[in-house]
Order: C-alpha cells, then sequence, then structure tokens
DNA sequence: GCAAGACTAAGACTCAGTCTCATTACGCCC
DNA sequence: GGGCGTAATGAGACTGAGTCTTAGTCTTGC
C-alpha cells in the first residue's frame, strides 16, 4: 500500500456522495490523513496529526467520520488490546491484512496469508453461518525483540 | 465443556498457590464463577452473578483476580468488539475454541477449526517470530436471524 | 499466637468514546 | 448570485469500563 493512496480517498468520497452525504471539512481532512497511513492509527493519533497540521478537528467529528467510513465498510476498525481503538481504510476489492502485534515492544506487523483466509473462508459453511467479516491478530515476540529468525 | 468444572477449578488453585500467591475469599469466588461458565462473561457478569449469589465483591477485586489468572494463563481475556471485555476460563492442555458473534442479535457461538490453527501454526515460520498466542473472531449472521442453512 | 505482607472493599479517579445543542456551511432551487 | 432546508461541525458535558489509592482484614509461616 503506497503512503499516500488517493485511490482510496477518491473511492471514499465517491461511495459516501452516492449515499447522499454532503461534503464537510472535517470528514475529508479524516478521509485525507486515513489516507496517508500506511498501518492502523487510533482516533487519537488523527486528532492529534491534524491539529499538529494544523486544522484542528473536534473529536466528536472524527468519531462521526470514522463511523460514517466503517458503516460503508471503506475502514476496518481494530480492537488490538490496547485501551483504544484503531483504524485503517479498507480497500474495494476486499484485500486485507491482519496484524501480529510484539509482546514486549508493542510494534504491529501486518502480514497477509491466503491459507489463513482459505480456512476462514471454508469456516462458514462448516457452521451453517454467514460469514461476512473476521478480525485476526496474533501475539508473539518480534527479531528486535530476541524471537527466533536469523539473527 | 461442562457447566461446572472443576478440573479447572482445582488446577487454576495449584497453579496460583505454586506460584507463592496467597488465598482469598474474593478470588476463590472469580475462580468458582468462572468455572461453571459455559462462554465467555463480562467482569460486570461476574459481579452481578456473585452480588446475587449473596457474596457481592469488590469491582477492584473481580479485576485483579481476573489479571492475576490471565497473568498464569488461566483465563483468556476476549474484545468482541462490545463496550466490556469478556473473559473465559483458558484449559490446561491449550485445547481452546474461537467465536462467531451475530451481528443482529449479538449471539456469541463457539467453534474450533484444526484448519484454522494449523494455518496459524504455520505462519510463525514464515513470519520468522515466535507467536504464543492469537485471536480470531468471526462476524456474521446467525441461523436464526435469517443466515443460510437447513431452514 | 504473632507478625509480615498478601488480599480485599469502597470509592475516587482516568480517559476513550458518546451525546447535546448551538452554530456553520453544503448543495439544491429559484 | 441569494435563500433555504438540513447535514456537518465543534465545544464541552457526560458515561462507564477499568484503574488506583488507601485503610483495614485475612493467610500463612514461624
Ligand atoms: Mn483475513
Ligand atoms: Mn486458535
Ligand atoms: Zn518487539
Ligand atoms: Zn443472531
Amino acid at each position: 500500500m503506497p503512503i499516500h493512496d488517493p485511490s482510496w480517498s477518491a473511492y471514499a468520497h465517491a461511495v459516501l456522495e452516492d449515499a447522499g452525504h454532503r461534503r464537510g471539512g472535517a470528514r475529508d481532512e479524516v478521509i485525507d490523513l486515513l489516507a496517508a497511513q500506511p498501518c492502523a492509527v487510533s482516533a487519537h493519533d488523527i486528532e492529534g496529526a491534524l491539529r499538529q497540521r494544523g486544522r484542528p478537528i473536534g473529536r466528536a467529528s472524527i468519531y462521526r467520520a470514522l463511523d460514517t467510513l466503517a458503516e460503508h465498510g471503506l475502514v476496518k476498525r481494530l480492537d488490538l488490546g490496547r485501551s483504544e481503538a484503531c483504524y485503517e481504510p479498507a480497500r474495494s476489492d476486499g484485500h486485507h491484512h491482519h496484524h501480529v502485534v510484539c509482546e514486549m515492544c508493542g510494534t504491529l506487523t501486518a502480514f497477509d496469508d491466503p491459507d489463513l483466509e482459505d480456512a476462514i473462508d471454508r469456516l462458514g459453511d462448516r457452521l451453517g453461518m454467514r460469514i461476512d467479516d473476521h478480525d485476526v491478530l496474533l501475539r508473539g515476540v518480534c527479531r528486535n525483540c530476541g524471537g527466533p529468525g536469523p539473527r
């Protein structure tokens, strides 16, 4: 994912307009900031970044924007076991990744794994339920913190 | 899992004693209550159940007990996307299940799936990290709420 | 039994997230 | 371009799960 993803940004604006939403400065800023994130960020991260960018946005507006985006499947809300939730853009083609969090330093690493996705897809049938979405979160020790792997 | 699992309860007490913990009424009640749960419960569920049982326990003691148990791998803390976390006993042999939550009615269903576990196990190698633990949460629509499956 | 210190209860406190409501401004119609 | 209905916004009060503090109680080894 490029550091700034104008395609996601444009797509998000298109979906919202299509759904009858008006345009507003606050939500536009949130969308613009999310498009520039390589990985998940918290609402407070967003608030801080926008303030630093010289465009402070009310907390309520940030949460409202995130809710609206999530309702349209444009962002994914992540519970990473921290005190606050994180959010990241969701691609229109459904391609996505999951995360490993280091138990020592808290570093978040993204990965994606087709075998895992296949296993989850097969589960829908096995359970006789329609599965719309899934979260996977691994906890471990990253290389910096002494995990295995080529030293 | 039986509705009351004395083996887990005994195991938990043994582990704690072994780790040098003294015994106390509050934590004993929490352990006893957890041992009787078929699936995950929240701290508030526990508080209410113990109050109703005629043995009200301070909120801080409940959280302290849950933290202690989690530190020793005796309970698993679950973020189910609700406002509060849930907790369930963790078996000593590592056998565990994951959950599907119904987006309509909120019902929690447990499942376990060896293929999924295998895929996750293989991931450790692929990532070059030691993976200690993992969460999987599916979201979908249960049969009662109109999901697929034999009507 | 006694003492050290682990455990507990009550409630003050924190802080992510929600709600309210007065104000602003988007977008459609004329 | 100007007006209007209404969606979007910001400030800050509020909620509630979870944490911290502190004074008092109970376990356990001696
Ligand atoms: Mn996936
Ligand atoms: Mn598993
Ligand atoms: Zn690390
Ligand atoms: Zn349901």
